[in-house]
RNA sequence: GGGCGAUUAGCUCAGUUGGUUAGAGCGUUUGCUUUACACGCAAAAUGUCGGGGGUUCGAGUCCCUCAUCGCCCACCA
C-alpha cells in the first residue's frame, strides 16, 4: 500500500504547506452549502481592516477559529467560515491619502469627493486584502467563495435598510451634541472611538479681572487656548466666599468681552479656587452648565484644531498647542498667571489619530441605543449567549446598562454614505433607500457612517440579508465568534444588538474572547516599539503548523500571552518529533490493514503495552474532546503533545521495539496498534496541524490520494480494548522499574547503552511472574544484557555491593562491586528512609484523627490507607538495604 | 472613584468541582551517535504556591485583609 518516498531525516515545512492548501481549496474542502442532513456549524470571521497586515493577534484569533471548524467537520457537521474583510473608513481613508501624497503628490483636497472614492476602490483592488491572502499560508480553512466586503453592494444596502428602519423608529435622529473630534481625521468619533492617556500636563492658573477693577477671581485650566470660548464663570451658589460676586461679570483677558458670574452646582468649592471657567462649545460639563444658563456657545477651533476667528486676529489660525503657549505668554505679561502646577492627568486620544481630540458642538448623527440593548442584555442574561472566559460579561453588563448615544456620522468619504437627503427650498430632511423623488433641490447628506455600522450587520449581512437567503436560514444564528476583549463594545455588544433588533435572534451562542499578545517584557505589540514580529516571518522560519501550535500551546486561559519567535521552537520539535515517529514505523514496513479499526480476535491478543497505550490515548481523546467544547484550546494542545511525545514515542515505541524484533505475529500485531494508534494520533491533531498531519496521513498510506484527513472522523473513545486499571498500574509499575534501573546507571555514569546486569527482588510471587514475562521488555528498556528476578532478598556475598531503588513492584540492584561507592549511596538511602519517615509520621497522623475518619469520603481513607501500606512496605525495604551495605 | 485579572521552580506558565509527597516546557548540570528523531535519548537539581488572618479532618484551590503589577470603565474646571 506504501508507495511513498522514505521520509526525510527531519521534517521540513514549507513544501508541504504550499502543496496542501491549493489541494484543498481546489476539491471545495472549504465550502459548506445549506445541508438537511447535516448539523449546521458557522463562524463569521472578525473582518480584518482592508489595509490589513497579518498580525500575531490574527494568527492566535484566526487559529482558533480554523481549530474549531476543522474539529467540527471532522466531527460530520456542515461547517462554513465566512470570511472578509472591513472597509474601515478613516484607517483606509489616512492610508490611502497618505499613498497619493506620496505617490502623486495629490489626495482628497485636489481629487475631489468622486475621484477620491475612485481612487480608493483601485487601491483596494491592487494592495487591499493582502490579510486575507496570508491568512491563507496559515491555513485558514474559510469558505474563500464566501469572501464578503463591507462596502460590497449587498452589505451596503443591508446598511442603508438597517438605517432607514431605525430611523423610522425613531432611534436615529440628528443632533447638535457635544460630541469627541479627530482633528487627524476632520471627523467626530464615538466615544468607544478615544482612549484615556495618563501623560504630563500644566494647571493653569489665571487671574480673571472683575470687571469693575475690583479685583479678580482666580480660574484653572489645562486648556488655556479655549479661554476665548468662556461665556462665564462659575461659582457654587453655597460657596460664601464668592456669594457676593453672583451677577457680576469679569473681563475676559484677551478679549474684549465681559462675561458673567454664575451660580451653579457643576462649581465644587473643594476643588482649585472654586471658581470655573465655563467654556459651552469645549467641555461637556460646561456645556450642560451653559444649556441651563442659556449661555452662548463660542466654537473657537477650525476642523484642524487650529483656532479660529473667533479666538481674535492674534490666534486665528494657530495650531491649538501654539496658541496655549502664546496664551500662556500674553498673560504673564499682563500679570495674570497666578501660577502653573505640573500635573499627570487623563487626556483622551483619537485612537487611529493618535493625537488629543477636541470635545466640541457639532450637528451629527445618533442612534439611541436604550430599547435596542435591552433584549441584548437579556440574550446573555438568560444564557442564549454565553461568554468564554464568563467574566466578561460583566464588563458586557455594565457598558450595556449605561449605554449612551452612539454618534454614527463621521465626516470623511470612505464608507457607506448616509441615506438622507436635504431639500434646500424648504429645510425638510428625506430618509429612504434611495433618493427622493419628490420635486425640489434635494442634497444628499455629505456624512459617512461609522464603520461599525455596517459591522454590527455582519454576521447575517454576509449571509445575504435583507434576501431571505438558505444560508441565512441554515447557517444563523452562528455558532461560535472568537474576538479579542478590546471590541467587545465597538462590536461583539453591537452584533448582539443588531441581531435581537433585524433577526429577532442572536448572532451566535458562544463568544471566545481570545489573549492578548504581548512581547516578552509584557509590551503590547507594536510598529513603534519594533516588537511586533511578521508572521510570515516566523512561518518562513519555523512553518504554519509550529506557529499554529505554539501559540495555541502558550496562550494561557483568559490572560495575556508573552511571546516570542523562539518559542516557536515548540511547535517545530513537536512536528518534528511526530514526522520522526512516522519515520520510525514507515521503517518497519507497510502499512497495516487494521489501522482504521482493530478486529476483536487482534485485541484479544493485545499486550499489556498496548493496552496501556490504547488506554493512554483514549483518556487524551477524551480530554481534546472536552477541553475543546469548552474552549480550553491549550489544554487540548498539551493533552496531545504529552499524549504524542511521552506515551507514544518515549514508552510505547520504545517498548514495542521488544515485539516487533521477535517478528512474526507479533510484530503484525505490534505495527497494527502502531498505526491505528498513529492514525488516531493524527486526526487528534489535525484541526491544530492541519499540514502536516494530512502529509503524514498520505505518507503513511492512511489515505489514497484524493482523500483528505479534513474529512476523516474525528477520534472518540474506543472501547474495544477497555481498560483493566490493575493491569494498567502493573505496567507502570514496571515503567517505574526501569526509570529506577536507569537511575542507577545513572548514577553511576555508565553510558546509558552500555550493557549491564540488574537484579530484581520482586515484592510477591504474582510481581515476580509478571516481571519475569516482561523479561524481554524490561531488558530493552533499561539497555541490560542480563535480569536475575528473585524472591529473596539480594546478597552482596554472592553479588557484590549494590545501588538499588525501590519500586512497587520490586526492588532492582545494579551489581557494580568495583564501581558502587558505599557512603554515596548510604547517604541516597539515609536520605530516602527520611523522607519516608516523615511521610508516614504525617499519614499516620491524619489517619488518627477521628474528625479525619469521621468526616473524609471513604474513597480518599481508603486511599491513605493503601498509601501508608506502601510507604511502611518501602521503608522497610529501605532499612533493609540500608543495613546490607553494613 | 468603580470593576476585572495576575502573583506557583532561574524564565514562561499548568494545576476542572478543596483530598497522595505541587507539575510541564525552556534554561541549568551529568552521561549518551542505543533499530525514528542532537529539532534527539537517558538521568538529576531547584518551590515556606506574594504577606497575614480565617473556614475545614484537610487549602495552591474557598472567605477576609494587605501589598505589588496589569487591564477596563468613569471622572478630573
Amino acid at each position: 500500500m506504501s508507495t511513498h518516498e522514505p521520509l526525510a531525516r527531519a521534517y521540513e515545512p514549507a513544501a508541504v504547506e504550499a502543496k496542501w492548501f491549493p489541494r484543498w481549496e481546489e476539491a471545495g474542502n472549504f465550502h459548506g452549502a445549506p445541508n438537511p442532513d447535516k448539523k449546521a456549524y458557522s463562524i463569521v470571521i472578525p473582518p480584518p481592516n482592508v489595509t490589513g497586515i497579518l498580525t500575531l493577534g490574527h494568527v492566535l484569533n484566526n487559529t482558533l477559529q480554523d481549530i474549531l471548524c476543522r474539529y467540527h467537520r471532522m466531527k460530520g457537521e456542515e461547517v462554513c467560515w465566512f470570511p472578509g474583510t472591513d472597509h474601515a473608513g478613516i484607517a483606509t481613508e489616512a492610508r490611502v491619502e497618505k499613498y497619493l501624497r506620496k505617490e502623486e503628490n495629490t489626495g482628497r483636497d485636489e481629487l475631489g469627493r468622486e475621484e477620491f472614492i475612485r481612487r480608493v476602490w483601485q487601491w483596494k483592488g491592487e494592495f487591499g486584502g493582502k490579510i486575507i491572502r496570508q491568512l491563507r499560508t496559515l491555513g485558514c480553512s474559510c469558505d474563500w467563495e464566501r469572501e464578503r466586503f463591507t462596502m460590497d453592494e449587498g452589505l451596503s444596502n443591508a446598511v442603508r435598510k438597517v438605517f432607514v428602519e431605525l430611523y423610522r423608529k425613531g432611534y436615529i435622529y440628528r443632533g447638535q451634541r457635544m460630541i469627541n473630534w479627530c482633528p487627524v481625521a476632520k471627523s467626530a468619533l464615538s466615544d468607544e472611538e478615544v482612549i484615556y492617556k495618563d501623560v504630563a500636563g500644566k494647571f493653569y492658573h489665571f487671574r480673571y479681572p472683575l470687571s469693575d477693577g475690583s479685583g479678580y477671581l482666580v480660574v484653572a485650566t489645562t486648556r488655556p487656548e479655549t479661554m476665548f470660548g468662556d461665556t462665564a464663570v462659575a461659582v457654587n451658589p453655597a460657596d460664601e466666599r464668592y456669594k457676593h460676586l453672583i451677577g457680576r461679570t469679569v473681563k475676559l483677558p484677551l478679549t474684549d468681552r465681559e462675561i458673567p458670574i454664575i451660580a451653579d452646582e457643576h462649581a465644587d468649592p473643594t476643588k482649585g479656587t472654586g471658581c470655573v471657567k465655563i467654556t459651552p462649545a469645549h467641555d461637556p460639563n460646561d456645556f450642560e452648565v451653559g444649556k441651563r444658563h442659556n449661555l452662548e456657545v463660542i466654537n473657537v477651533m477650525n476642523p484642524d484644531a487650529t483656532l479660529n476667528s473667533r479666538a481674535g486676529e492674534q490666534f486665528e489660525g494657530l495650531d491649538r498647542f501654539a496658541a496655549r503657549e502664546l496664551c500662556v505668554k500674553l498673560l504673564t505679561e499682563q500679570g495674570l498667571v497666578e501660577k502653573i502646577e505640573e500635573i499627570r492627568h487623563a487626556v483622551g486620544y483619537s485612537e487611529r489619530g493618535d493625537v488629543p481630540i477636541e470635545t466640541l458642538v457639532s450637528y451629527q448623527w445618533f442612534c439611541n441605543m436604550k430599547e435596542l440593548a435591552k433584549p441584548a442584555i437579556e440574550a446573555v442574561k438568560s444564557g442564549r449567549i454565553k461568554f468564554y472566559p464568563e467574566r466578561w460579561s460583566k464588563t458586557y453588563f455594565h457598558w450595556m446598562e449605561n449605554i449612551q448615544d452612539w454618534c454614527i456620522s463621521r465626516q470623511i468619504w470612505w464608507g457607506h454614505r448616509i441615506p438622507a437627503w436635504y431639500n434646500d427650498d424648504n429645510g425638510e430632511v428625506y430618509v429612504g433607500l434611495e433618493a427622493p423623488t419628490a420635486p425640489g433641490r434635494w442634497r444628499q447628506e455629505e456624512d459617512v457612517l461609522d464603520t461599525w455600522f455596517s459591522s454590527w450587520l455582519w454576521p447575517f449581512s454576509i449571509m445575504g440579508w435583507p434576501e431571505e437567503t438558505p444560508e441565512l436560514r441554515y447557517f444563523y444564528p452562528t455558532c461560535d465568534l472568537v474576538t479579542g476583549p478590546d471590541i467587545i463594545f465597538f462590536w461583539v455588544a453591537r452584533m448582539i444588538m443588531a441581531g435581537c433588533e433585524f433577526m429577532k435572534e442572536v448572532p451566535f451562542r458562544n463568544v471566545y474572547f481570545t489573549s492578548i499578545i504581548r512581547d516578552e517584557q509584557g509590551r503590547k505589540l507594536s510598529k513603534s516599539l519594533g516588537n511586533s514580529p511578521d508572521p510570515l516571518d516566523v512561518i518562513a522560519t519555523y512553518g504554519a503548523d509550529a506557529l499554529r501550535f505554539t501559540i495555541v500551546y502558550i496562550a494561557p486561559v483568559g490572560m495575556d500571552i508573552r511571546y516570542s519567535n523562539e518559542k516557536c521552537e515548540i511547535g517545530k520539535t513537536f512536528a518534528n518529533k511526530l514526522w520522526n515517529a512516522c519515520r520510525f514505523r514507515q521503517m518497519q514496513g507497510d502499512v497495516s490493514a487494521e489501522f482504521r479499526e482493530l478486529p476483536p480476535e487482534l485485541v484479544a491478543k493485545l499486550s499489556g503495552d498496548e493496552r496501556w497505550m490504547l488506554a493512554k490515548l483514549d483518556a487524551a481523546i477524551d480530554s481534546v474532546n472536552t477541553a475543546i467544547a469548552e474552549f480550553r484550546f491549550h489544554s487540548a494542545a498539551h493533552e496531545i503533545y504529552d499524549l504524542v511525545w511521552t506515551s507514544f514515542c518515549d514508552w510505547f515505541i520504545e517498548a514495542e521495539k521488544v515485539p516487533m524484533r521477535s517478528g512474526g505475529a507479533e510484530k503484525e500485531r505490534a505495527l497494527a496498534v502502531l498505526d491505528y494508534a498513529l492514525y488516531r494520533i493524527l486526526r487528534l491533531l489535525h484541526p491544530f496541524m492541519p499540514f502536516i498531519t494530512e502529509e503524514l496521513a498520505h505518507q503513511m498510506g492512511f489515505l489514497a490520494d484524493g482523500e483528505t484527513i479534513m474529512y476523516q472522523p474525528y477520534p472518540e473513545r474506543d472501547a474495544c480494548a477497555a481498560a483493566d486499571p490493575a493491569e494498567l498500574d502493573r505496567i507502570d509499575g514496571k515503567f517505574e522499574l526501569v526509570r529506577g534501573g536507569r537511575f542507577l546507571k545513572a548514577s553511576y555514569n555508565l553510558p546509558d547503552g552500555k550493557k549491564v546486569r540488574f537484579f530484581i527482588k520482586a515484592v510477591d510471587a504474582d510481581a515476580r511472574a509478571f516481571l519475569e514475562s516482561e523479561k524481554a521488555s524490561l531488558m530493552s528498556l533499561m539497555n541490560a544484557e542480563g535480569i536475575e528476578f528473585s524472591l529473596a532478598d539480594y546478597d552482596p556475598a554472592v553479588h557484590g555491593a549494590a545501588p538499588s531503588q525501590v519500586c512497587r513492584l520490586g526492588t532492582v540492584y545494579l551489581p557494580l562491586a568495583d564501581l558502587i561507592d558505599v557512603a554515596a549511596e548510604k547517604s541516597r538511602l539515609e536520605k530516602q528512609k527520611k523522607e519516608l519517615e516523615g511521610w508516614i509520621a504525617g499519614s499516620r497522623a491524619k489517619l488518627s484523627n477521628e474528625r479525619f475518619l469521621a468526616k473524609a469520603p471513604e474513597n480518599v481513607v481508603a486511599d491513605a490507607r493503601a498509601k501508608l501500606a506502601e510507604m511502611e512496605e518501602k521503608l522497610a525495604r529501605t532499612v533493609e538495604l540500608l543495613s546490607s551495605l553494613g
